[in-house]
DNA sequence: CACCTTGACCAAAGCGGTTTGACGGGCCTT
DNA sequence: AAGGCCCGTCAAACCGCTTTGGTCAAGGTG
């Protein structure tokens, strides 16, 4: 079964399961630890660069970390020694002696039918990848099938890889809250899930106050059948995103239609199938409220190409999440949008979980930001009958 | 300077620079290691398990990694055990005994100008991780100003956080290729940089191949004003796509007119901004060749503004990146396009990279990706004069 | 029957840091 | 002058694994 294994000159040959033997009697065995640069040196280490200064490792080890015991003329020693040796602590032994990773985790689910990537994470990764870099963190990163997440979180936390945890994309009444609350793992949630929403810790963007605005905005212009081109609803922003747009029309007087309303994943294509439906009903809808910035462009297509134009025949708002490489326009914006940056909610989020890890038992913290709404030229009065 | 320096009780009492006291005398001090899980039990331990077991930690420290000289029933045992009490070895422990970081750095370049985030990331990342997680290694995720990316390699190499790296948007003729090689660190890039092809592994597309068949495809309808809207010419691969451009069109005689070509980031607005200016020529583009699937948007809404129909008035091919929420149509492709999905080319950067950390000294290797080029709705025949 | 083998297990020495608990030698008090 | 205090330093323990270099008993061999 294991062929390989054997002795040799009566010493025990030992192998690994994948076949390699270990055995290498005098030499150093791991051969990682003597992998040497392109000086020919080993990697620097601790003891060695304490020897070469002739202090002990613990003396070097608090110098190097501010500790105030050291002699200031001494810690400038070895500050310096480090520096001219290119010192850096290796990170794998730190990690084991505080029992902290110093890194924390973003499990990024992955819809296993539609296998689509949110096109926010890469912004939102942008904004808490600055905090954590900043901080001296470790940014791990899962990406897992949505079925996975649970068991992905349970890993990272035994195994100590991670000192805490962003939670993206909450489902309503999302069940991982739950279990991260059990495990005790540390966490921020991107977004909130209904129901417990003060037990956890989460930044969250007004969802539904900004597309009730959005909504109150296309009232005021005359219009009265406005079509939602809603997220998922079985996400929780895509829920409060539609209760902002139905609160409004209720208090108008107003109920909504069912057939102008419509829920998908965020993509143009979508984003133009149900601009498509609006537009072919009996009453056809006048003005579009899009959940992101790629659905609105469906739109678009969708409207000119009926020959209607945009701002004038149909008016259309979206949600912009200010992403780096989709720009509402440059000085003049395209869309007429409720605003937010999702880097700057990655930016905040991070900042929120370093506060939680060197805190833990600081009560849950809450950050819910405003979207601004911004006038482009997608909007216009609705078109008299 | 430091007034929290004290003795207590004749003891004395240390702080960590960050202000918090560590002594605590008797008690472990070091918090993480005794937290509690919810049962009110330490995480389990390999020590603690070869107890329960009766064993020492050596065999079962074997038992779980497969080694074959441990007696069958005992390792079913061991197994069972673990199982049993969620037994997780702790990854800091093994990243320092084993020398293996088991994890691999992206380091992400982010323009310090433009801050753009390049909207394939996510995708690439998406098809990396799939490999990563089913090899059980990490992904840790660096999104560094540019000019900060070769610090960051080196940080990376010499605190020991990877065992490996992925290198992104590579430069003509990049430097960090020389820094990595020079750092011994082992590295898959994603693209290629012009001149030492040969001497690291990399996994590409025929950049070059495709935009010289869209060309050639273009040419083939009739169209002689054809305009490049091409990224970003600092690019590796955009060099190398206008180069296919330039030789198809050498191939009929013709040369490249300078102001049909443009080079910028590769977003919606500058696609618009490009075609704006290639229409208003007093000898207007027909067709375009775009970059990317955004370019190509902001291509089409300056083609129709101007009242055009794309497809009859004006031809338009895009480089399709495949990206999951950025589909070109569903079963009928809006654009006419060559496609290569940049998630396969994560996967195989992936597997190419792990298989260069598990043998170090294999010779370079190379994987050439050829697009497709997808017939849509967005090329016909060029307009008659 | 004495002499290898071999299978199954173990104690202890790492890995490279951090933290504990002590220790001398000046300097102040009293 | 004796004792206490503080400053600066250190040896050793520890973190939780992996790997080395054994041991010991059972089975096979000549």
């Amino acid at each position: 079964m294991f062929p390989l294994l054997g002795r040799v000159f009566g010493q025990l040959k030992r192998f690994r399961p994948d076949g390699k033997a270990l055995t290498c009697s005098k030499t150093r065995s791991n051969l990682p630890h003597n992998w040497k640069n392109r000086f020919g040196c080993l990697q620097m280490n601790l003891k060695e660069l304490a020897s070469k200064l002739g202090l002990s490792p613990t003396t070097v080890s608090r110098a190097l970390n501010g500790y105030p015991e050291v002699n200031e003329t001494t810690r400038e020693r070895v500050v310096a020694a480090a520096r001219h040796h290119n010192y850096r602590p290796n990170a794998r032994a730190i990690r084991l002696a505080t029992g902290r990773a110093r890194a924390v985790g973003h499990v990024i689910p992955l819809n296993t039918r539609s296998e689509i990537m949110n096109p926010i994470f890469s912004d939102f990764i942008a904004g808490a990848g600055e905090i954590y870099a900043r901080n001296g963190y470790d940014m791990i990163l899962s990406v897992v099938a949505d079925e996975a997440e649970a068991a992905t979180y349970r890993d990272l936390m035994a195994r100590g890889a991670v000192d805490g945890v962003i939670v993206h994309a909450p489902k309503t009444d999302d069940p991982r809250i739950k279990m991260l609350k059990d495990i005790g793992l540390p966490f921020v949630v991107h977004g909130r899930a209904t129901g417990s929403e003060l037990g956890y810790n989460w930044v969250d963007v007004n969802n539904l106050r900004a597309f009730q605005r959005a909504t109150e905005f296309l009232l005021d212009l005359g219009h009265r059948r406005i079509a939602l081109v809603n997220g998922l609803e079985s996400m929780d922003f895509a829920i409060r995103r539609r209760s902002g747009y139905l609160d409004a029309l209720a208090a108008r007087g107003l109920t909504g239609d069912a057939s102008l309303m419509s829920t998908s994943e965020m993509t143009e294509i979508n984003g133009w199938r149900a601009a498509e439906r609006a537009l072919a009903l009996p009453e056809p809808a006048t003005a579009f409220l899009a959940a992101s910035m790629l659905q609105g462009m469906g739109v678009r297509r969708a409207v000119e190409a009926r020959g209607l134009r945009m701002g004038r025949d149909a008016s259309v708002i979206i949600f912009d999440d200010d992403l780096s490489y989709l720009r509402n326009g440059e000085d003049l914006p395209i869309f007429t949008a409720t605003r937010s940056s999702v880097r700057e909610a990655g930016r905040l989020s991070a900042e929120m979980l370093l506060g939680v890890i060197s805190q833990p038992d600081s009560p849950p913290q809450h950050r819910l930001l405003e979207a601004e709404l911004i006038l482009g030229q997608s909007t216009g009065p609705a078109p008299k009958l």
